[in-house]
DNA sequence: GAAAAATACGAATAATCCTTCAGGTTTCCA
DNA sequence: TGGAAACCTGAAGGATTATTCGTATTTTTC
């Protein structure tokens, strides 16, 4: 766990033969497996080149150090969710309620599909979480939430929409982590998704009622 | 990070003398310093030992472990937390929504005061968190919550009330660590603890309406 | 005041772990 | 076909850490 000043996270060299892409893969594969097994703890560069039946040195050719790779994973990850919530968002057919509640019980099964990588991802955290690569990617996911927000609370102040998507994203990721913390049944998921999307239909319903947040 | 089966993270042996009192009091504050100022990464018995200005040995004389001193920061902000919040709870006079405001903003406010030691615990929960005392530790808080519950919503089914009681406590406790992780100014913490408020009001109110849980 | 009990000390032990690099192998291209 | 570029290897270097245990010191007890 040394924990130099790590010279930038993102990727060192790109494939360039078939062999070398196909390599780059099979670490990637074993990275999510080491992780899914060992956990965050014992998730070893040695480990996982050695389960991708690959020697040390080659991991290091395409990633600078193991932070690198564990951003690579949450990134994959991270793009994955997003696509799979932004499509749900966009679906202008539906009204905007009803498209929270798909989204809501659409995440927390994504959640709890990936536990044990997304867990361990999580416990990994703070060897990533500060790079730059990050943060940025964090951003993204704001404006579809915002765009969101603006159909479904016409009437309400620049702000109030702000802090609403805020607090609804930060709900949703923080306590879907939560959730699927622990392992779960198929029904105790959709009792949890649909008290979750109850919770952020009454809360919009209600911002939307009255035309500054005053409540009760 | 050396990852032994863990001998049990209690307490190894019970102070009797007034410098060994004085000694695990000052290890304490000093394992919450070191955690602040240097991360859970570089969170070290040594470095403990160090800040305390005692010996690595003496610290091994009342912490069988790493774990057990994190473990023993966490059961103490636990133990804080917990009376301050059932409290608030428990104050027969003011009405049910009004103690749920009082609440999210005493919690908010107390998470956003010691981040610092908070987050660096939060990603040192791997050591313990798999602990059987730790375990044990969260079920307390669940049973003022549900005679809360009891009161705020007299006519809802068991299940539902459980339900809003989970659903209400990981909330606030998985978006409080989030929003606490970064550095909030004191308006932002109200902002912010307000709308969250509104949130669980407004989902309490739904769910005292109808008397099962259908919304929309 | 002396033996016993409780404390305190900290160098040494035994693991890991991350990362590099010198040297060999395969693929590509002219 | 031959040289260059890309690729792969894995032992070894350099660090860090958790924890123990024999020894020294202080406090208590009788």
């Amino acid at each position: 766990m040394v924990q130099r000043p790590s010279p930038s996270i993102s990727t060192r060299k790109q494939p360039k033969q078939a062999r070398a892409t196909e390599l780059v893969a099979a670490i990637l594969q074993a990275a999510a497996q080491v992780l899914a097994s060992e956990g965050a703890q014992r998730f070893t560069t040695t480990r996982v080149a050695e389960k991708a039946g690959v020697s040390v040195g080659s991991l290091y050719q395409y990633f600078p150090n193991k932070a690198a790779l564990l951003f690579r994973l949450q990134s994959d990850e991270w793009r994955q969710t997003t696509e799979l919530l932004c499509g749900i968002l966009q679906d202008v057919e539906k009204p905007a309620l009803e498209r929270i509640r798909t989204l809501v019980h659409a995440f927390i099964r994504s959640e709890c599909e990936e536990a044990a990588v997304r867990g361990a991802l999580n416990d990994a955290a703070p060897l990533y979480r500060d790079a730059p690569e990050a943060r940025e990617a964090r951003a993204m996911a704001n404006r579809t939430v915002e765009d969101f927000m603006l159909e479904a609370l016409p009437e309400a102040s620049e702000a109030a929409r702000a802090m609403a998507g805020e607090l609804i994203l930060t709900t949703l990721s923080a306590v879907g982590q939560d959730f699927s913390a622990s392992p779960r049944t198929s029904a105790e998921i959709d009792a949890y998704a649909a008290a979750l999307a109850d919770m952020f239909c009454a809360y919009l319903t209600c911002l939307g009622h009255a035309g500054r947040g005053e409540l009760q």
